[in-house]
DNA sequence: CTTATTTAAGACATATTAGTCTTAATTAAA
DNA sequence: TTTAATTAAGACTAATATGTCTTAAATAAG
């Protein structure tokens, strides 16, 4: 296995709302079809992966014609660490490298040390990074959502 | 789920290494058993999931009474970064935070220099720790390597 | 009001990972 | 040389993650 924090579904849920946020103010809903088409995404797996955002708030949804997603916090307020912790719990990076329970509150393991600064860093990094930051940075730069 | 970076396999190797160092000297070999017993592990799971470490040089086994496990390199020798290598493949580094195909080969997606800071990070330390080091520290502060 | 379009929800199927069990091979000791 | 102990290897099962499909609910347009 390669090198990877999150799951299958959180990292579709993360490229769809890249998307969304590169070519926002086009329209006012973007299809999760259009979506899942786009970035090479199962349709339906999709639509479950970003039904947790909907009802955090972070995105409102319409049904029928011209419907889809959209954001409703604004996306200058909301950062990659706000969509990790919906997408993937709120203990996400309570864990321990080595998979004891309760990092930090017993005695801690031989690499903890380690897995504190890690974590540290990508805390402070997703904490930093909003979604309008990638959206903008995205076009600009022309930067990659999908394979090929 | 939390945030984690190996494979349960992985872990339960990594685990019995740590315990295997700091435990050395005392006896020739260690029993398997023993290990699967103390660190609360399958012993038929973590028999398989050592054996990439003998194959590869880092343990010998023998068979029969008074049997297990040893370190056929020397510990001082053997760094972190070199055992995750042998346990989850020597392109464990070479991944895409988002999941996309060859991380900096193509177009880098929009996190990509993030992902690159951490993995080096990660790769930085793994590289710098040895077995000997985790037996010695492990000893010395009474580290957890097991539940409860 | 009817129809087409779209998200929501959940049942279902498949793939992957994790874990168990059985048998074989090896080794040391009785 | 027999027996017990131990790793090796692989078949098998269970659990989880991933993906598909069906139906329902909502909404806009005709
Ligand atoms: S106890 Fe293991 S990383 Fe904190
Ligand atoms: S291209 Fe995505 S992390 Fe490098």
């Amino acid at each position: 296995m390669s090198l990877r924090i999150f799951s299958n579904s959180s990292v579709y849920a993360l490229r769809a709302l890249m998307y969304l946020v590169s070519r926002r103010e086009k329209q006012k809903y973007i299809s999760i079809k259009e979506m899942s088409e786009t970035l090479d995404i199962s349709f339906h797996f999709l639509t479950k992966a970003l039904q947790p955002l909907t009802h955090k708030g972070i995105l409102m949804s319409s049904r029928g014609p011209a419907g889809g997603v959209s954001f409703l916090k604004a996306p200058e307020e909301v950062t990659l660490m706000e969509i990790i912790l919906i997408l993937e719990g709120e203990d996400f990076f309570k864990s321990c490298m080595l998979g004891l329970e309760g990092c930090g509150h017993q005695r801690p393991c031989p690499v903890h040390g380690v897995w504190m600064d890690i974590k540290s860093i990508l805390m402070k990094e997703f904490s930093s990074i909003s979604l309008a930051m990638i959206g903008d940075k995205t076009v600009m730069q022309h930067l990659r959502l999908m394979n090929l």
